[in-house]
DNA sequence: TAGAATTTTCAGAAATTTCTGAAACTTAAG
DNA sequence: CTTAAGTTTCAGAAATTTCTGAAAATTCTA
């Protein structure tokens, strides 16, 4: 497995932003790979490839498992594990999304709601209280936002995006829409 | 400065998050006290306050000003600088959304736009190429329609996300409707 | 069931990131 | 100008994360 220069640029960047994006270098590596690569590829290419431990391999895919972000595959005769990343780009866009959003929104919203249960002993404490409700609210919508767009079909995300400034008309356009509720 | 159990899980659970939204412990943590404490702090009392060294405490304040996540100021007769959040619960997440965007989508953008520049050199790249394309185009996309949202204000993006399931339909309205062009 | 092929595990090594604290620097006041 | 108050810097220590590679476990074949 020879990389060209660029597939190497590729892959190499994903590694660097793989922490930004919530995995290490060779995770981040590794995803790149497979996504650039049709073909499906098993272990031992992926070390080779990327000049990294067998282990490290193996490490690796079991993570990229937990993200559901790659399929296993079966060449007949032979017992190695082939891979190759899950979907479209779109689908693998989709569940890193999804993704993130169960690890950087949830388990906040889960603390806020209890921290939220205890009476506030003080002044200073009733003050910081509002602020976490403020905080609360806010990730609690951002969260259901971001469901309600993660069920929206291709298209109509597609369309979504590419309104532009369009969303702001829409949006007014709904108001005076439900506002007045005046069919005909 | 002594912090309420309150206000002490609030500030512990933001350092363990940081890292998953693009801070390091410390600076979770500063940026939560600071965000539930509504008096400004200054250095010395952050330090205290998180148990952590002065110089860690100026690093942190550095950093969270290049977030433009918080705010100087100064009490009159005390040479010391005094630090609050920046704006409200609303601004800061505008901030933070904003910055990670910059982070995790513009050099990502900028490498994919050097990479489709150059021609593929046999079929195995150019497969690669149009991989990258796939993978560029909608991560232009994603970058456009976040800046979208950051550019509506409050009661736009609050509309936004309150539509829910409603957001389905108002897209097909909009299809309707200009593919229509029907006034009347 | 033996043994060959493959994958997984995990202890410790290596790399990276974060944190400390003393020294250097800056600024304001006298 | 001198001193004191305050802030920043940064070399090295500490903590954390990632990676390796050999051994253990698993799975398939004959």
């Amino acid at each position: 497995m020879k990389l060209s220069n660029q597939a190497q640029a590729f892959v190499l960047h994903f590694g660097e932003m793989g922490s930004r994006w919530g995995f290490n270098r060779t995770v981040g590596q590794m995803f790149a790979l497979l996504t650039i690569h049709s073909e499906p590829l098993n272990a031992d290419q992926l070390a080779e490839a990327l000049k990294i431990s067998r282990g490290n391999v193996s490490m690796g895919l079991k993570e990229l498992q937990a993200w559901r972000l790659v399929e296993l595959h079966h060449q007949p005769g032979d017992r190695k594990d082939y891979f190759t990343a899950a979907g479209s780009i779109w689908d693998l866009a989709r569940t890193v999304f999804e993704e993130r959003r169960k690890r950087e929104l949830d388990p906040t919203l889960t603390l806020l709601r209890q921290l939220l249960l205890s009476d506030p002993r003080d002044e200073q404490e009733a003050l910081a209280q509002e602020k976490i409700q403020e905080v609360y609210s806010l990730l609690e919508m951002l969260d259901q936002f971001a469901n309600t767009l993660s069920r929206l079909d291709q298209k109509d995300l597609l369309k979504l995006m590419k309104l532009g400034s369009g969303l702001s008309k829409l949006l007014e356009l709904k108001s005076k829409a439900s506002g007045g509720s005046r069919k005909k």
